[in-house]
DNA sequence: TTACTATCTGAACAACGCTAAGATGGCACT
DNA sequence: AGTGCCATCTTAGCGTTGTTCAGATAGTAA
């Protein structure tokens, strides 16, 4: 009778609370931000008391975890939505404005994905789900310069579309180009950027 | 007689407490990283009470803005003590190396420096730092190719640095050059990237 | 029906940031 | 030298957090 609000499936046994506490965790994060989040009102907003994320998830990290999984997901999903065509080095270009679009779209996702103190970095399926997300650009690479040092190569351009990613984030753009928001970043300058003054989108080389 | 311990100057007043709160916060942060820190404990380290820090900083995000300054500086002091040459691209990735180094030296810094939750960012002097500690990227930037659009190639090389040293810090080069540490990466592996794989550090057009 | 076991509750603990009232003592001024 | 001001620091308290653990609950298999 204390809590007579979402009681989200029977009365003392939820039914599928795992799910439910994901949810919720990832609602907040949209919502608040990383920084935001608290286990506690995951278990409120899932209608459970406060020990109960503990039994499914251990800690916080554990919950946060499963969470950052679905944000790898979902950042798979929108890099495998980019169509292809027979130019790789365009078909890179979209990928990283697929890649920023997303870090723009979710921040609280993309945030957590890349922050090691929230994430338990040793369950094999993070490893897993990192590596996954990235095997679009890895294809497109190998496809634009099959010579290259394959693992360089994928290093170097992952860590320049990240680092644009999480500047344009963090509102640096606003420092080169002043007053701008992040719509206009994605929709105006990026595109631009990245036909112009990024290295990796030129044409084939073959 | 509760505290007999870190007394740093006088019995009440403390003196120079602004400074101690400080060093303690970038020694905490330097032991125990970002998440270590509490601004009790920074108190503790200098030998106050609880509530001391509130008068000089006002919050917990007050002191660390003041890390982030001293962070900002030494960065730009090391990207200051690259020697230069007269070869823009050759320096251009010496200044890369730098940064990366840096990152890789004092993670608990720059961590903290690109947090925009912990730092306050409408401190004029946070922004003023941020531009300060890249003029050295913009000059070199300006020697490599004066008929680029300035902005354009700083935010770019920026960010390809930025994400070469995020990605780094957070351990995914181990995912693509396996079971590399750290140290062998700035030694050995990041050179080598630099140098070959790296697009912004060939020779001068001109 | 009876055990068994996964699930969830409720209370407790230590630590945290922040606030406000009061104690302290350096410093300027008379 | 005395006096009052005021920045500085202490102390206590509030609300919040993650984690732990004994016990309550109910689904399930024997």
């Amino acid at each position: 009778m204390e809590n007579p609000d979402t009681p989200a499936k029977s009365g003392y046994h939820h039914g599928n609370l795992k799910e439910a506490l994901i949810e919720a965790a990832d609602a907040i994060i949209r919502e608040k931000g990383v920084e935001g989040f608290s286990l506690r009102e995951a278990a409120r907003r899932a209608g459970v008391s406060i020990g109960a994320p503990a039994h499914h998830f251990g800690s916080a990290t554990g919950l946060l975890t499963e969470v950052a999984l679905l944000g790898y997901g979902s950042l798979g999903a929108a890099l495998n939505a980019v169509t292809t065509s027979d130019n790789a080095g365009a078909d890179l270009q979209r990928l990283a404005l697929a890649y920023v679009r997303f870090a723009l779209a979710y921040p609280g996702r993309f945030r957590l994905m890349f922050r090691p103190d929230l994430v338990n970095r040793d369950d094999p399926r993070y490893a897993q789900a990192s590596t996954q997300a990235l095997s679009d650009f890895a294809k497109t690479i190998a496809r634009r310069d099959p010579t290259a040092d394959r693992m360089a190569q994928i290093f170097i351009v992952w860590s320049s579309i990240h680092g644009i990613a999480s500047l344009a984030l963090d509102g640096k753009a606003k420092y080169l180009f002043d007053g701008v928001t992040p719509d206009d970043f994605a929709a105006d300058i990026l595109p631009n950027l990245l036909a112009t003054a990024w290295p990796f989108g030129g044409n084939d080389p073959a």
